[in-house]
DNA sequence: CGGTGTATTCGGTGTTGCTAAGTACCGGTA
DNA sequence: TACCGGTACTTAGCAACACCGAATACACCG
């Protein structure tokens, strides 16, 4: 999606891999398949494998080892009381940001 | 606002700067307060000045010296024609990744 | 046995915001 | 005069993050 997206994702998608493995484990190859068919076309493989790294260094989810039929074996995280907190704190966040966007861009559009 | 705002405003602070400065032009000093009025509280001055300096070296900005009553002369910027497209991708980018999270948003809370 | 799909890891790069310090200009005050 | 606070901009170095490219590893299929 270009430079733009690029830069707007750091911090973002630390924040939607949070909210993926909120509703359910996933490992880190699932997650890419699945944001890639949402529309985040070109999300390169390595970060999201780099990005499940530091938020597991950082002790917001659990890693459990399970064998595949068809490949290495997966490492699938899912979210722990640690994580969920610190997603409500990204949903506030994030929920500042848009509020200040929006009047932006409503003020924008006058102009 | 720590840790995640300050990743979360990459990329998304160029656009909050090339907005406010689509309304009015504006000088670094000036749109530092009003984002700290904002309750941007801890953007640094810096940082502002950087970015300034970035969009124009991108030439999304026109530049004006104007003298001031009250110190060194100000550097008054305005959005230029580039900036006002850039400022639309800007925009249909941050729309994507509203929609996204607002999906997200609402299947986590069911889990 | 080589190739394809699954699955993860690693080293190096560029962009960005933060920190911290410095420069410069002006008015008021002691 | 000398100093201080407010205005206004600049700069150098740092940390975090997403990207790129390549490598590794396992399983199945022709």
């Amino acid at each position: 999606m270009g430079r733009q997206a690029t830069e707007m994702l750091k911090g973002t998608l630390e924040g939607i891999v949070l909210a993926i493995l909120s509703t359910r484990a996933a490992y880190g190859y699932e997650i890419t398949a699945w944001l890639r068919e949402q529309g985040f076309s070109d999300i390169a493989e390595g970060t999201i494998y780099a990005l499940l790294v530091r938020i597991e260094q950082r002790g917001l989810v659990d890693v459990a080892k399970v064998p595949s039929e068809k490949g290495p074996p997966r490492k699938v995280y899912s979210l722990n009381a640690q994580g969920r907190e610190y997603l409500e704190e990204f949903w506030k966040t994030w929920a500042f940001l848009t509020e200040r966007l929006e009047q932006l861009r409503q003020g924008g559009d006058q102009a």
